[in-house]
DNA sequence: CGAGGTCTTGAAGACGATCAACAAACGTGG
DNA sequence: CCACGTTTGTTGATCGTCTTCAAGACCTCG
């Protein structure tokens, strides 16, 4: 159940028998979710963490006009509210972009395992850093990059974090986000994210059809996005 | 020298008498930097982590045309790069917003500071979840509100913060920033900062004269804005 | 007083938003 | 299997915001 969850974590750090075994026994599930429901409500105090086991969720927030913004987009094997923990009062709703099967862990145990577990507790602390840093990035990309330069970033960062967990391979995966979703996580209009589609089609960066996204050219990608990976934290390295 | 660190902390969970002297143990300095000077820069791997005490800080990542996306800006009691104890390889630079004094913590200090004491762990790994959360408010103010609003959200911001740490009182507090930074912070041209400006002044929300800034109607700010406070998380809630 | 930085303003144009219409794909129920 | 409605993708016209570039005013500091 958390394999991928591992994969990710021990990608920077492996984990040893006893932390594996704890982490997987704080974990109850899975419960499922249906694409546009949401799994945590903005305002709220959640008692527990979710681990996204498959599918793909979002964190939104929503204005005063019903506009929305997808400040993150989470896949399988992220905790996608690990923060709760510590932040307890949500400031954005989680909401599932497609349909998805979770686990959860209580916060009591999560408190004990930290704990008990200072390296474990390290190495998720290390991943609730990763969503800054991304964050950081989609800032960059939104603020000084037009809106094919975003849209490439995004598509190589999402290329990189799925391989990672073995959704991706050969620059090839599934994503299955209507464009009206990648407008509220570009931070753009519908037509304007269909413009930027066209331009990557015509440029013949990627083939896309469906959610099936493959990239044709990952260097001349990579250039348009100005992309540099060092912000994933891909390379091992002991916490 | 940690007062308005500790100030930010126990506004959350008070700290015991031994986890505010190992916090304090383990801060060297000061040291002083001058605005403009970057105190830690994009790719390197800093074995230290840096307090700031006066002035103030941004993290920024330099797009190849040499723009500039400001993504968080620092104030005195910020831990500016907690998170480079354990992300590393730094996506981004630190720099000297206007002249500053800082302290640092050896990266093996606080290894040790967190494994000894995980409730201090927690609340400082609270601190950089709020980086985060800044960051997801920063995203929906530049993805899905004009410049304007956006402005107004980042001044309803620093009030906020400044007030936590002392430096801000009745609305009105210093914010020795350009506007040539306010655009490299707000991902907008010098321009549209300059009439956003002008168009809170007109609008009777501010005063504005030189670095000093005065909120005249907070509420009308706020509502501008879409300012909720609730991701600074500023109540009391132990951890 | 002069020099350099900052603020302010205006004109022209690029870019993206909004709105509307239509086409294609998909799923459902008959 | 077809008819239907819904969702998603595509395109064009129009409009508004923001950018770029440039110049002048203001301020501060040496």
């Amino acid at each position: 159940m958390i394999e991928r969850l591992l994969r990710k974590l021990e990608l920077r750090d492996p984990l040893h028998p006893p932390e594996r075994a704890a982490l997987q026994a704080s974990l109850v599930g899975p419960v499922r979710f249906a694409a546009g429901e949401a799994m945590v409500l903005q305002g709220s105090s959640p008692d527990r963490s979710t681990l996204l086991l498959e599918g793909l969720t979002g964190r939104v927030v929503t204005m005063h006009d019903g506009a929305q913004q997808i400040t993150s987009v989470h896949i399988p094997g992220d905790f996608v509210d690990l923060h709760s923990f510590l932040l307890r009062r949500m400031d954005h709703s989680v909401v599932a972009l497609t349909d998805c099967r979770v686990a959860t862990a209580a916060h009591p145990k999560l408190r004990d395992l930290t704990s008990r577990f200072p390296h474990l507790a390290r190495l998720l602390w290390l991943n609730t850093l990763l969503d800054a840093a991304m964050h950081r990035q989609w800032l960059a990309a939104m603020g000084r990059r037009g809106a094919v330069g975003q849209l490439a970033h995004l598509i190589c960062e999402m290329n990189l974090r799925l391989e990672v967990v073995g959704l991706a391979a050969d620059g090839a995966f599934d994503l299955p986000l209507s464009q009206a979703q990648f407008a509220d996580i570009l931070g753009r209009s519908r037509a304007t994210v269909n413009a930027a589609v066209q331009d990557l089609r015509a440029r013949g960066l990627v083939a896309w059809r469906g959610s099936r996204l493959e990239i044709a050219d990952w260097d001349a990608l990579a250039e348009l996005a100005e992309f540099n990976p060092t912000y994933l934290q891909l390379e091992a390295m002991p916490v």
